[in-house]
DNA sequence: CGGTCTCTTGACGGAGTTCAAAGCTAGTGG
DNA sequence: CCACTAGCTTTGAACTCCGTCAAGAGACCG
């Protein structure tokens, strides 16, 4: 079922039925297992994901082989590695599934032809991208203007049911410190 | 002269001789005087900025006092607050001239009639919007990858000119430690 | 059950902060 | 064209938050 999708863009564009039919000739759904990826770093990303049910998130490994988780993303977001989408360069990235989900699947090959046909649709990527952008400034915000400790118990107040959804070590990487030392947050407070 | 921002369009989309025209009669150009702000904390931000020359930075101020500079613009880059701009709520953030600068003004008020009328320009800022979310997902990949060391010496290799451009107090906030810090990097090297 | 992931706990170390004071530099006005 | 001032940068000492390493305790899955 497209369903969530076609709410989702209903809330910024409006598609007639016929219109919707159209869009959805171009879209495929996939599942995905958990731990499975949809990309893998070296590789060009192919697609932009729509979360139908579940959860994604980015990451990359770092020199020392740690993982740094830069996103996540539940039921109703778009994930991609908009860099290498664009350039059609191998991503640095991996996009991985933290939960069994299923996701819609928009292939970079027909995203001209689609915007082409359906012009509502770019203006409602744009608006997407919009929210993506202030989402990610208010990301770096906190970053810099918090501790360790109070991104923890900013996230936490913010999204406390997602927080009972992803491993901790995840979660430790998203919010910039290890695992040990949010292990060691939550001693204190609980 | 609009055409430092025609000729960026045109790297992007392709507009008539009339189209162009047609745009540049919703946009004026405002020129910003060093230190002077074009979006205070606590204001709705009225429209999306693109540099002609110069340089902007968005910043807010932490609860300490001290400022984090979240972004900066030089020539050819759009700049705003993007939340605000979107949900017409109060800014967190100020943008500010780092230098005497001239900037292009595209007001909110007219965006949803310009797009309306030319199709081609929400293609560009599509585009536009998914290069600033590139952008960012590569500054939270060295923000966490790096060390504070490491962050200034790749920014320094990657904007050599610009380093010489901002206050280091301004660069050492934007790299997210403080100047007495950047000052000890450089003793250290040259 | 048995093994592999994940989370906890503690000792120690280091990158970066804070505070304070002094040295520079650039703009401003006389 | 010089003198003054305000803002920027440097330097050093003490301190703190958080990382690293290591060992053990759960917890989940086949």
């Amino acid at each position: 079922m497209y369903a969530p999708l076609l709410a989702h863009i209903a809330r910024y564009v409006t598609l007639t039925a016929a219109e919707a039919d159209l869009l959805i000739g171009y879209l495929r759904r996939q599942p995905v297992a958990r731990k499975e990826l949809l990309l893998a770093q070296g590789q060009v990303c192919p697609a932009n994901y729509f979360v139908l049910r579940g959860c994604l998130r980015t990451y990359l490994t770092t020199e020392k082989g740690t993982e740094q988780t830069i996103q996540f993303g539940i039921e109703g977001w778009w994930l991609t590695d908009y860099a290498s989408l664009d350039s059609r360069r191998a991503s640095e990235f991996f996009i991985q599934a933290v939960e069994d989900t299923e996701v819609v699947v928009f292939d970079q090959q027909v995203q001209e032809e689609v915007f082409g046909r359906l012009p509502q649709l770019e203006r409602y990527f744009r608006l997407i991208l919009q929210r993506a952008v202030a989402a990610s400034q208010f990301r770096v915000k906190l970053m810099f203007s918090l501790s360790g400790e109070q991104r923890y118990h900013h996230f936490n107040a913010l999204f406390p049911e997602f927080v009972q959804r992803v491993p901790q070590y995840m979660l430790a990487s998203y919010l910039g410190f290890t695992p040990e030392f949010l292990s060691k947050i939550r001693a204190r407070v609980g």
